[in-house]
Order: C-alpha cells, then sequence, then structure tokens
DNA sequence: TATCGATATTGCGTGTCACGCACTATATGC
DNA sequence: GCATATAGTGCGTGACACGCAATATCGATA
C-alpha cells in the first residue's frame, strides 16, 4: 500500500495503471454517461502517454479501467476495519472505517456519477464495490472470532455493507441532496449492522 | 408474468428469448467455467434455430444471455414477497419469499456454478443478482410504510438481501457440503433481516 | 377465410476491441 | 559496467456488437 514498501519496478507500473485509469475516467466524464461509446481506446492510452497495446496489457476492457478506482477504494475497506481499536462494538466499527475511508480524501462525486449511473458500466461498477467484500468479511470474521468456512455471517455481512455503501451513494448522488456523503453511509450502514453477530437457531 | 397475461407476440418473444438463453447457458455449462471463450455467438443462435443477427436482438452480450435466467428469477422477488400475506413479519414474509422462489423448481446447481464461478460473467452475474433489489425495495417499502425517497432502510435492505442470496448460492455450491439450498438461504437472510425496520436516530 | 399491417427475422457491412506473438527498450541486481 | 528479468510496443487476427435496409412471418380485422 505504501509507495515505500514497492519495488521501483512495481511502483512504476503502479503509477503507469493510475495514469491510466485516471486518463480512462477523466475522459469518461467529459463524455457523459451517455458518451462512454466515443472514449475510444486509443484515446485513453494516449491520454495516459502509452500505446494502446499498453493500456491493454493493464486492463482488459475500458470499463475496468475507468472503475480501476472504486476498485481499489473497496479493496481496502477490509484493512480499514482492521485498523480500528480491537474493542470497539463490530457496528461501529465498520461505520467508522467506511465513513473514514470513503471521505478522508474529498469524494469524487463526478467520478461515483459516472460510474454508478452509466449503463454500460453497471456490470463492472457492482463488480468494483464486490470487491470489497472477500478482504472486508475476513476482517469481520477475525474480529467476531466466527469461522468463516462454517459461518456465513461475516460474508453476507460484508456483501450487506458493500451494498450499503452502494445505495448510500445512489442517494447521495441524487439531484436535490443537501445531506453530506458521510450522513449518508451512516444511515445506509445503520439499517444492516447488529451491534453483534446473530445467533443462527440452527448452528450446531 | 402469466404467459396468459401476455400478447401472443409477446409470447413468441419471450420463447425465442428463452430459447435462445436456454441454449446459451447449456453451452456455456458443456464447456465449464474456463472455456466461455469457446462459447461462439454462431453455436449460440444455431442451437436456438435462429440467426446471429436475432440472437444480437435479443441480448447484447453472450454473459447476458448466459445469466439471463438468474436475472429474471432475481426480478420476481419483490413480486413474491407481495404475495406474502400483510400480517407477516418482515423477516418471515422475506425468508419465506426467497427460498419460496429459488427452490420451487429444483435449483440447477450447474447453471448456478457456471454463473458464479466463472470469471468472465462475474460483472454480469452481479447485475443479475441485482436485479432484484428495484422491486424489491419497493416491494420492503409498502410493506413497512416508509418512504424510499426518504427512508435509505428499503433500497439498503433489498441490496443487503440480493447479497445475502448471492452468499448462500456461493456456499452452497462448495465441494464439501451437504445442507439443502433452503436452509443456507434461510441461514443467510436471518443475519441481516431484522423484524421490524430500525429507526435511525437521524431520521426527521 | 382472405387480406392488410405490424413486427420479428435476417443478411450485410463496418468500426472497435481484446489479445497472442515476437521484438525492443529499460532498469535492476550482481 | 554487464547480463538479465521485466515493461513497453507494433502487428496481425478473430470475434463481436450493432446500424441499416430488405424480407418473411404472424396476428388481427372485416
Amino acid at each position: 500500500m505504501n509507495d515505500d514498501a514497492m519495488d521501483l519496478r512495481a511502483r512504476n507500473s503502479q503509477a503507469t495503471r493510475e495514469a491510466i485509469s485516471h486518463a480512462a475516467l477523466r475522459l469518461a466524464i467529459e463524455q457523459g454517461p451517455n458518451g462512454l461509446a466515443l472514449v475510444r481506446v486509443h484515446d485513453i492510452a494516449t491520454a495516459a502517454g502509452v500505446s494502446p497495446r499498453t493500456y491493454n496489457n493493464y486492463f482488459s476492457s475500458r470499463a475496468e479501467a475507468i472503475c480501476a478506482f472504486q476498485a481499489d477504494q473497496s479493496r481496502r475497506v477490509g484493512q480499514a476495519l482492521r485498523s480500528r481499536p480491537a474493542d470497539e462494538p463490530l457496528d461501529q466499527a465498520v461505520i467508522a472505517a467506511v465513513i473514514e475511508l470513503y471521505t478522508d480524501p474529498e469524494p469524487d462525486k463526478a467520478g461515483l456519477r459516472m460510474i454508478m449511473l452509466t449503463p454500460e458500466l453497471e456490470g463492472e461498477a457492482l463488480k468494483a464495490f464486490s470487491m470489497a467484500e472477500g478482504p472486508l468479511a475476513e476482517a469481520i470474521a477475525a474480529r467476531t472470532g466466527t469461522d468463516p468456512g462454517r459461518d456465513l455471517f461475516p460474508a453476507v455481512t460484508a456483501a450487506a455493507v458493500a451494498g450499503a455503501i452502494r445505495v448510500a451513494g445512489r442517494h447521495w448522488l441524487e439531484p436535490g441532496n443537501t445531506e453530506s456523503f458521510a450522513t449518508m453511509l451512516r444511515s445506509a450502514l445503520t439499517c444492516i449492522l447488529p451491534a453483534e453477530p446473530h445467533e443462527d437457531p440452527r448452528d450446531r
């Protein structure tokens, strides 16, 4: 995660990756949610200062490049939860972690709008948000002491959290909306987070 | 939904749609999760008895055709919830509706495995499951008397339910697993369903 | 039942894309 | 400073999605 932790090659690689992804998102935003077809691979590559073939070494579709930032963000949720104090109740820890992660740099409304409101990006956007589920489920399992192999709670909760973030984003983008993103996230997450995992009566 | 409720033309349309989708899924299963590239559009069209161009009138990608059944299934969740008795508590109603819908015809394990375990299908599979969210959120809002414009509860719960179904499916597919799909669904849904919507302290 | 009109199906052409392969340039480690 | 692993690139290919226009087919109505 820290650039210092990576060797020089990996850092360069990461840099071009971000250059491509950033260029892709920027160009997509310029054309708006209905002009995605106008964003050609050649343009993205040129804007990022690489050849089209190189673009394709990093991403296997335009959608993937455009949504890469959201995907990376999602991947960090698990780690964010792990960095919360261990004695914090699960619900508060998750809420705090998510809010911190999604509002530390001012969230990019244009980018989120592009990703969530472009029909051709729907699948990739869902993939991006669902990237949080795996690591998050593990972090939840670690925190609650549940075995993710037997108990569905961690995976289900992780999926629910990812869904709540998505819904919060959607509502945040809605036209007449004055609330902050943090507020929307808290409202959404509160809907599905119990303080402790339920006892499943079927558990053995 | 009832065939009788549709125009004859619409019924034929639906029939070819299903023929194409069915052929696509069948061919995909034959090649397995790692041979999706071998399923050509031409093969799907031929197997369905239509021209390649016609296939493309119904679906705009192979992935969409393959996942169409799951998508249709998801679309029915809202209606299934509405058909539960009005005095049933929300959690029980949702659980009963989902189990009924997903186990009435014996669930197609091979199809589910194909859809959920094929990397190239991941985005489309997520889209398919998320198809449930819209109608389901409306049904939940209707049942709980909440205004989906102001309150995030219906949308968030719908997303959580869709996620829980997904996770249940994933676990159901896991190798050493003797439980029935219904059991997995109940376990998963129990993790995220409160009997009643929470009071959001921020509500006004 | 015969005819008309709407609609589904199809063929063709086009632009784009993803990717395998082989070659070159670059920089990393010794 | 040199050998070598790794990133970047050019070219060629196969497949795909889709617009357009012509045709076949079906369903309703008199």
